[in-house]
DNA sequence: TATGTGTGAGACAACGTTGGCTCAGTCGTG
DNA sequence: CACGACTGAGCCAACGTTGTCTCACACATA
C-alpha cells in the first residue's frame, strides 16, 4: 500500500480511500492510484483490514464429522450459499466425530476469530463452550442438540420422521419388523427407537425387543444382524434401519439371499431410485438443514438477542418405487 | 492480552512469551499469566499474529464447483486431511463453474491471504492468475488443467482411462458403443472422446460418429440421447458414458425399457455395487487427488522452486457385477 | 478585504500481536 | 572485589490497514 502510494504520489490514506471508494478523491488522483495499484498488482490485505477496529473477519468455521459423507457435505454447501451472500467465506473442519479434536478445532477457530461457528456435534460434553458463546463467538448446532449447553440447533424430527415411517410399514401389515441402530448413547439412534415404539403404540401393538439390534455402526454388521433376525422366531417381515449406511448393509443381505422382506431407513440412499428393489427412506433436506442454520448464525452474528432457539426440520417419507425392478425383470424376461 | 498482562502484573510482552513458550519466562509469572488468561477466557489473536511479521495465515482456499457433489467433496475432505497435519485451515468455496465467479473467489482469497490456493478450474481462461502466482500465492490445480497458464496441476488420465475401459466393452464383442459426452470444450471431456477412439483404432476398428451425441448435460438429456441412440440403424448393443451423472441418466432409462445394453460410465456411481444391473465405471481415487494436490501445494508454499508440474493419477475399471441382480432374481423366482 | 463554508488530502494513532533491543539483577570467576 | 556472562522481563516499533482530526486551499459572501 506504501509502495502503490509512493508511486501514485499520494499518502497511503488516499490509496484506503480510493480502494473503499470514498467519495471525497478527486478523481484524477483516484486514477494515479488505480493506475498504480493495477501497475504494482496490489491486493488490499483483508486480514489487516479486518484488524483495525476489531471488525469481523467475514468467515464461518463449519464443523462436520467428514465433508466426504453426502449428508454432510450438503449442510456444507447450504451454509455455503448462505454466507456467499454475506460475502462470508467458510472454513471447512472435520470433527472426525471426535470429541477433543472438536473442541480443539473450535478453540483454534476461535482464535482465528471466525465471526461464528455451526457445528454438527459429536456425541461428547459441550458445557465448556459456555465460555465462548458468551465471548462473543456464536454457535448454531446441526442435526443433534449439544449436550450440558443451551444453544441454538436445528434439528431433525427423529422422532416423528420414524413413527411415521414405521406407521406405514404397520399399515401395509408388518408386524413384526426388525430394527436396527446404532449406539442408543446417540440422540438420533434413541429418538428415532422411540418413534418407532410411538407406531407401535399407536396401533395398539409392541414393538418385539427381541428383534432390537443396538450399537451396530456399519453395514456389516447391520447385514449380521439383519441376517441374525431372518432366522430368529418369530421372524421380521420388515426392517427399519436407524440410517442409510446400516440401510444400505441390510440391503446388500436382502439381495444376497434373495429375501423380500420390506425395507425402511433413516436418511436417504443415494440413487435409491435406481434400485430395483423397494426401499423406502425417511428423508430431509441437508441443504436446507445448513441453510436455516446458517442463516440463524447470522442473526446472531448480527447481534440479535434471543432465548436459544431449537428449529426442527419436518421428514418425508419416500417409497422409491421398486417398479424398475419389475420392469427390470420383465425386460430380462422378454 | 493487555488485561491478561495487568490482571498477572506483567508486561504484554510476557504474556507473549507464556503463550509461544519462550522458555525464559520465570515459573511463576508464567503460571500467574496462565490462570490470568484462564480467567478472562483469553484467546490470543491468531489474525494479529500472522500480521505481524507478514507470517503465513496457516490457510488455503479450496474451490470447488460445489461441495454437494460427492467427488467434490471427497477432493475437499482428502486436502482437509493433509491440511490439518499442518495446522492449516481450509476455506472451501463454490465456483459453480462460472469464470467469473472463480475469479472473484480468487481475488477475495487472495486479499485474505490465503497461503495457497487448490482450484477445480472452470472452463474460462486463467491467464490473468499468473500475476498471483507470481506475487506468491501458490495455485494447484486439480481434475483438470487451467487453461492459458502453466501451473501445476493434478490430473486423471482421462485418455488412459476411457481406452482401457472401452476396449473391455469392445473385447467383450460391442463394436456399435453409443458414445454419450457433455461439451467437447471441457477438456476432459475430449479427452475421453480420444480414449474411446484410440481404444477402437487399437482393436482396428473405428468409432462411429454417428453414435457420438455431445454437450449432453444432465441425465435427462442422457436418457433421451440413449433412447435415441437405441432407435438408430446400426443400433449400439453398450453404452458409454463421459460422467456418472450421464451414466445415471442412461442406466434410469435402460432399466425403464428393460434393454440390456452393456453401460460404461467415467466416474464411480455411488451403490452402484447394490445395483442388480452390470455397470462398470471407469473409477480414480478422488481422495488421493485432492492429497496429491494438497500436498504439492504445500510443497510450493514451503517455497520449493521447481518448475510447474504436472501428475496424471492412473484410473481402474471397476465391473459391478450385477451378481446381485442374477441373485435377487433367483430369489424371486424361488 | 475579512470572514465563512466547503472540499480534498495528509498526519497520527490504533487494532493485537511479536521481533529486537535494552536493561536490571544475579551469579560465577579470576 | 571487579568484571563479564547470563537470565529474565520490559520498552519500542512495526505488520497493513482505517477512523479521526487537522489543515490547506478555493470559492462565495458580506
Amino acid at each position: 500500500m506504501t509502495d502503490v502510494a509512493r508511486l501514485a504520489g499520494v499518502s497511503v490514506k488516499t490509496v484506503s480511500r480510493v480502494i473503499n471508494n470514498v467519495a471525497t478523491v478527486d478523481d484524477v488522483l483516484a486514477g494515479r492510484v488505480r493506475e498504480a495499484s493495477e501497475r504494482l498488482g496490489y491486493r488490499p490485505n483483508q486480514v489487516a483490514a479486518s484488524l483495525r477496529a476489531g471488525r469481523a473477519t467475514g468467515t464461518i468455521g463449519v464443523l462436520v464429522k467428514d465433508v466426504s459423507n453426502a449428508m454432510y457435505a450438503t449442510i456444507v454447501a447450504g451454509a455455503t450459499s448462505v454466507a456467499e451472500d454475506r460475502k462470508t467465506r467458510v472454513i471447512t473442519a472435520h470433527t472426525g466425530e471426535n470429541s477433543d479434536a472438536e473442541l480443539a478445532v473450535i478453540d483454534d477457530l476461535c482464535r482465528r476469530r471466525v465471526d461464528g461457528l455451526l457445528i454438527v456435534p459429536s456425541g461428547g460434553d459441550h458445557a465448556s463452550l459456555r465460555q465462548e458463546i458468551d465471548h462473543g463467538v456464536p454457535m448454531v448446532f446441526v442435526d443433534r442438540a449439544p449436550s450440558g449447553l443451551e444453544a441454538d440447533s436445528v434439528l431433525i424430527d427423529n422422532y416423528g420422521g420414524s413413527k411415521s415411517g414405521v406407521a406405514r410399514l404397520i399399515a401395509s401389515g408388518h408386524s413384526k419388523i426388525g430394527i436396527i441402530l446404532d449406539k442408543l448413547s446417540q440422540q438420533t439412534m434413541s429418538e428415532r427407537l422411540a418413534g418407532a415404539q410411538a407406531a407401535f403404540a399407536e396401533a395398539g401393538m409392541s414393538l418385539d425387543s427381541d428383534l432390537i439390534r443396538t450399537s451396530v455402526s456399519n453395514p456389516a454388521e447391520a447385514a449380521a444382524a439383519a441376517a441374525e433376525l431372518i432366522q430368529s422366531r418369530p421372524a421380521p417381515t420388515a426392517f427399519f434401519c436407524g440410517n442409510n449406511r446400516l440401510a444400505v448393509g441390510v440391503l446388500e443381505l436382502l439381495w444376497d439371499g434373495g429375501y423380500d422382506h420390506a425395507l425402511l431407513g433413516f436418511d436417504d440412499i443415494p440413487h435409491a431410485r435406481l434400485m430395483p428393489r423397494p426401499v423406502s427412506c425417511i428423508v430431509y433436506d441437508s441443504r436446507v438443514l445448513g441453510m436455516i442454520g446458517a442463516k440463524l448464525l447470522f442473526r446472531r452474528i448480527d447481534g440479535e438477542e434471543f432465548s436459544p432457539k431449537t428449529v426442527t426440520l419436518p421428514t418425508q417419507v419416500i417409497d422409491y418405487r421398486g417398479t424398475h425392478g419389475d420392469q427390470y425383470a420383465a425386460g430380462r424376461r422378454a
